[in-house]
Parts: structure tokens; C-alpha cells; sequence
DNA sequence: TTTCATTTGTTCGTATGTATT
DNA sequence: CAATACATACGAACAAATGAA
């Protein structure tokens, strides 16, 4: 079985992980450019083919490294850096 | 119906926060002694009627606020004070 | 050494509540 | 009112680590 489309190969390290990683990737590209708001957890789910509470995982893991910020009903925003 | 069984009366505050603050009752009045094994999360979920992931949520805020501490495979325990 | 039970860790699915737009 | 988005909560399943038999 290949795991989560996210994924597929089940290389080492947890979703949340990869997936955070990933996306502090896309921050540090610039392709999530600052000031921006995320898509949705759950089209990121969908996206990525993992479950919301994965995003939500991975997106706390941003939070914690200061990447984003997120605003209650609002949705979650790339850090402005200087 | 009337929510959880820990909480049926649906009193104010998430189920895992009065949970947390159950808990800590429980490890302020000795009745969870310094140094022993809580109860499996899961044991805890069966015994309160609450799903496990609430169990886990109480449990991660116990854990920050230096009431326990979780080893993988062998338990949470409560922090010896002195 | 292998097997087994226990416990935590992770991931999925689904539903409901609440707030904002 | 409807759509969007986060928060909470339920259930289920499998993985990983530990220790004992």
C-alpha cells in the first residue's frame, strides 16, 4: 500500500512533517508569497490528499516556527519578514 | 441528548479543557500521586465517555503545564513536585 | 529469539458549532 | 441567507516502541 497521495512512496518521516516542510518550502520560494492567505485546511486536504487533522498538524508546525499566523475564522497568513 | 457523559449538562468550556482541569484536581488533591502512572488514554476515554483525541487534547495541556510527562509506549506520569 | 499485550503516536473519516464575509 | 474557515468532538484503524513471557 502506498500511504497518502501526499506521500505515496512512504518515505521516511511523518505527513505532518513533510507536509510542513514542504510548505515552508513554498514560503521560502516565495510562491506563498508574505502576507497571504493560505488556502483552506481543507483544500489543502483535499489537495494534498491527507486528512484535515494532518494540514491542521502541519500548520500548527508553521505556527510554532513563526511561518504563519492564524486568525480564528479568518484563515491562516504567511508571516511578513523583514 | 446532553453532550459527553463527563460533561452532560453541557456546563460552559470545552470538554477537554474541564477534562485537563479534572485531571489536575485529581494530581493537586493526591488522588494521582507524584511519580505514578495515569490510567491509558484510552482507559481514560472508556472511563470519562469522551472520544480518545479529547483525551489526548487534556492530556497535551497537562503536559504543558509541567503536570506530567508522556513516555511513548510506556504512559504519562505525573511530575514529582517538591 | 520470537511472540504477545499494552500504551502512545499517527492518520483517516465525519459531524457539529461558531464566527466572518 | 449562503459560503468560507477555524475549533471541537466523535469513531476507527494501523504503526511504533516497550517489556514481559
Amino acid at each position: 500500500m502506498s500511504g497518502p497521495k501526499f506521500n505515496p512512496d512512504n518515505k521516511p518521516g511523518y505527513t505532518y512533517e513533510l507536509l510542513a516542510d514542504h510548505f515552508a518550502g513554498l514560503i521560502e520560494s516565495g510562491e506563498w508569497e508574505a502576507n497571504s492567505r493560505l488556502p483552506g485546511e481543507r483544500a489543502l486536504a483535499e489537495e494534498y490528499g491527507v486528512a484535515l487533522g494532518t494540514v491542521r498538524h502541519a500548520t500548527d508546525i508553521l505556527r510554532e516556527r513563526g511561518l504563519v499566523i492564524t486568525l480564528k475564522s479568518k484563515g491562516t497568513f504567511v508571516t511578513k519578514r523583514n
